[in-house]
DNA sequence: TGCTGCAGAAAAATCGATTATTCATGGACG
DNA sequence: CGTCCATGAATAATCGATTTTTCTGCAGCA
């Protein structure tokens, strides 16, 4: 079932990919704060590889957002910050509404067991490894949108589950906020979707990143955001 | 008031910007066919640069959908298919809306100012350089969104807008579709939105896009695409 | 004292050459 | 007769070095 293309994780594929992969996971996770200044040689010696590569995958995470490019002065990681945050969290109300209702107008029953599938993996990892965990979630989380034959759409959708994600890990990823919930919700969406009642699905869907959104965005109107921006005041 | 920044269309910038201008132009307009393989050995002699701007801005280009990255294999310009232009048109009137009622629900005099004007030089342009109007045209369309301080959505907006406006090229420039009702539907909206009404402002919108999107999407419906699509069949 | 401008250092951006990969061709083999 | 593999050519990808540009600290000046 899993996919015979290069897998960047591995020495497979392009450095360039494997490179974007790899800063993707270190600005998604926090292991590059927000405004950090990325130095190209600083990279290119962390990371093992000439600056080329480097600033190829730069450029791409400039397009998702996760890096900004200042013309002559280099690159840093996005700045985070609460109206930034709930644009994204509107955008994908807006944008996963709509994937997911197409994603149901067009339900097949290999569709429908992908998404099983994806939720039962996600379940399985749950408890364990919290790397693995997140990966089974955006797959889960996209599986359900997988079925709309809007490619443009389904990388937006991605790219905002990414943007999105950052928070959580920015709030600590340890806050297993309240995750008894979140477990509930996930099978509520999956049980919706598997039904195919899109108003049923998708209401749960924006229900369930509202709540989280809100609970983030709590988080942040108190004291600023958690970790991030280094200490410089 | 115009920007003081570095202007990619003369020798300011890095070359990595005047390169992605240049790129993007020379797709949207169909100077570079559809599906068209982007060799970094010919744009680099074509362009008078080396090839580390020309890869950077092809990665750029690549999340504007307008290029298509094959990992080992190159890059070449994306294809264009009916299904393609429709989603384009969805993603737009979805997003655009959203875009166009926040940017009336923070209006201000600048930006009413910014918008007439904005219609105004796109108005004396019209008849003149098609190369000029079409900037002032997307100008004048992003003028009307640009007081939603939603960046992200901007950008997709921005993004949206040239591969929709690539269509227009490919069905040929030439056709001044209709062009004295698209005059008048420009002046309807600016109308709705000075008068602040975001829901006529967003209907006008929404309606200039749908006819739009209608005729081109006829013109493909029957003999598939009128240009592109190199001589192969 | 506070501003201005000039080294020198640091970093970004770019280039040209090298290496790795894919593609095209033709010949051997089943 | 068609398929498979070897070989060389073409091209992508990457690297290391060079060139620009920006940044920083300090001296000169009002």
């Amino acid at each position: 079932m899993d996919t015979a293309y290069p897998n960047p994780a591995n020495g497979e594929g392009s450095a360039t990919h494997r490179v974007y992969g790899r800063l993707r996971q270190m600005i998604v996770t926090g292991d590059l704060e927000p405004g950090e200044k990325l130095k190209i040689d600083g990279l290119r010696k962390r990371l093992e590889t000439g600056a080329s590569p480097i600033r190829e995958a730069l450029s791409l995470l400039t397009s998702d957002h996760l890096v900004e490019r200042l013309d002559q002065r280099g690159f840093r990681t996005a700045e985070v910050s609460a109206t930034n945050f709930e644009e994204i969290l509107l955008l994908r109300c807006t944008l996963e509404d709509l994937a997911l209702r197409e994603s149901i107008a067009n339900a097949t029953d290999d569709w429908e067991e992908a998404v099983v599938l994806a939720h039962h993996r996600m379940q399985r990892t749950a408890a364990s490894e919290p790397k693995a965990f997140e990966d089974m979630h955006k797959a889960f989380h996209m599986s359900l949108l997988a079925n709309a034959s809007y490619p443009i759409l389904l990388k937006f959708c991605s790219q905002l589950y990414d943007l999105n994600i950052r928070y959580r890990y920015l709030a600590g990823n340890a806050l297993n906020y309240q995750r008894r919930d979140v477990s509930e919700e996930h099978a509520g969406i999956l049980q919706a979707a598997v039904a195919r009642d899109a108003d049923l699905a998708s209401d749960r869907l924006l229900n369930h990143y509202k709540m989280t959104g809100a609970f983030l965005a709590g988080l942040m109107g108190n004291g600023g955001l958690p970790r991030g921006k280094k200490a410089s005041a």
